[in-house]
DNA sequence: GGTATGATTGACT
DNA sequence: GTCAATCATACCA
């Protein structure tokens, strides 16, 4: 039996949950893949986001209906890859940060110059590289081919924190994670000592 | 037309 | 730990 793809109205939510809920999911790209480990959530309404100050050509996008992708370039080098959320008009989406390499490591570990599995998907940019995602993506629905999105087969434990390389909206704990996963771009900071 | 700024990564001290 | 690569985007004149 086939698993099933996740719906469109899986997405039909704030950024947030769905970023949590996709960590233990499975992004494939081509066939091309692995099991979501970290995500961050951002929306209409955050400093942080793209898209703070309303639609632009880049982040047309976002304000699209959910369950579509979001390319942009970043830093002028790299690709990143968010899901849209919530109703059309919010601006919400999800960028995916890292995977564990599961499936098509050959293809991955070639687009990457490394085999080095742990550095295959750690990282927006990694990601991208690895499953061939660009520009040509943007838009594209999440629940039909190259896409593929399927649910988490056992909920993993997912931690949260504060999301990593922006300037504004800093203390927003929107940044998931997969608890103990090798394959994140980085660990997530041990809030139990000091308490912040 | 000019310029400042990144939702990053890899190389290097 | 520091820092350069590299360019689309956004904004201002």
């Amino acid at each position: 039996v086939k698993e099933q793809m996740l719906v469109p109205r899986f997405f039909d939510r704030p950024a947030a949950t769905v970023a949590a809920e996709l960590i233990g999911c499975v992004l494939t790209v081509n066939g091309v893949g692995g099991v979501i480990v970290e995500t961050e959530a951002y929306d209409g309404t955050d400093p942080a986001s793209h898209s703070v100050n309303g639609p632009t050509p880049r982040n047309a996008v976002m304000f699209g209906p959910p369950g579509h992708a979001y390319v942009y370039r970043s830093y002028g080098l790299h690709w990143c890859l968010n899901f849209v959320c919530e109703p059309a008009g919010n601006g919400a989406a999800v960028l995916i940060r890292a995977l564990e390499p599961t499936t098509g490591i050959e293809a991955m570990a070639a687009r990457r110059g490394t085999g080095d599995l742990r550095k295959l998907c750690a990282g927006p940019g990694r990601l991208c590289q690895a499953l061939a995602v660009d520009r040509s993506h943007n838009g594209m629905r999440l629940d039909a081919p190259p896409f593929a999105v399927l649910p988490a087969v056992t909920p993993p434990k997912v931690m949260a924190g504060t999301r990593i390389g922006i300037t504004r909206g800093v203390d927003t704990v929107w940044r998931f994670g997969r608890s103990g996963s090798r394959y994140l771009s980085r660990p997530f900071p041990d809030r139990s000592a000091t308490g912040k």
